[in-house]
DNA sequence: TCCTTGTTCAACCAATGGGTTGACAACGCC
DNA sequence: GGCGTTGTCAACCCATTGGTTGAACAAGGA
């Protein structure tokens, strides 16, 4: 689970981190500010963090001895692009399907003596 | 880790399990048909499609002795849904952002000498 | 300089995930 | 009824994950 996609699907897997990345979407945060709503140690939370930011969604600069976290909503478009890549292609072959439906019902016409097996859903 | 969108990210979060997903876009398979490419057990296979079942991502119907796998695309909207509405919500922030570095751009304009402060509606 | 605040590192633990092999269930075909 | 095909279940192995606690580090502020 080497690549980037896999990271950022991973990172999103848990709800923590997709609360704490919906929060950034607001505002940066610091680990403590970010810890705080979370019944967790300070330290699971910066795990978390490792996490989100080895995905790529998010950095951290210093600031004194804060850490401000900020998003990098970019690599949402990583996703998105594999999701409607598929979704597309998935959209497309239902059409297809629809049609060759569309055809078969057109050969089963009523006047036909043929029972209409095999098509149950 | 109960609720679907967390099930629907890990299960995306493994690179076989993508390419099933990918491949499953363009026709049902069998278990074995999608077994083919992988260098791995069938039994893992089986492990993967139950994941991905889990996740609602595909449901598998019985058919003789082949259980045909299917892609359930509509799933994917529940990902596409979380995705936009933090990624819009991250874009009007960021729109914020420009409008207040523009602001601070205008308090730095050299011909001015008072800083305006407090103008910020 | 020492203290306080903010954060991470290290070691550990239990649970999960992805893989294996071996057994077996369900079904269609002689 | 027996046989091959298709697929799942069960038990196990090892690496990873998410959590813990305790110690350490980094950077002001007193």
């Amino acid at each position: 689970m080497t690549d980037q996609l896999s990271r950022v699907f991973a990172a999103l897997a848990d709800p923590t981190r997709r609360d704490m990345v919906a929060r950034l979407t607001e505002a940066d945060h610091t680990v403590n500010d970010l810890a705080a709503p979370y019944d967790v140690s300070l330290q699971a939370v910066s795990k978390h963090l490792k996490v989100l930011e080895e995905a790529g969604l998010v950095t951290r600069t210093r600031e004194a001895q804060r850490r401000p976290v900020h998003l990098e909503a970019e690599v949402f478009d990583l996703m998105t692009k594999w999701i409607e890549r598929y979704r597309r292609q998935a959209e497309e072959r239902y059409s297809r399907l629809d049609a060759v439906l569309a055809r078969m019902q057109d050969a089963d016409d009523p006047s036909s003596t043929n029972p209409q097996e095999g098509t149950a859903s």
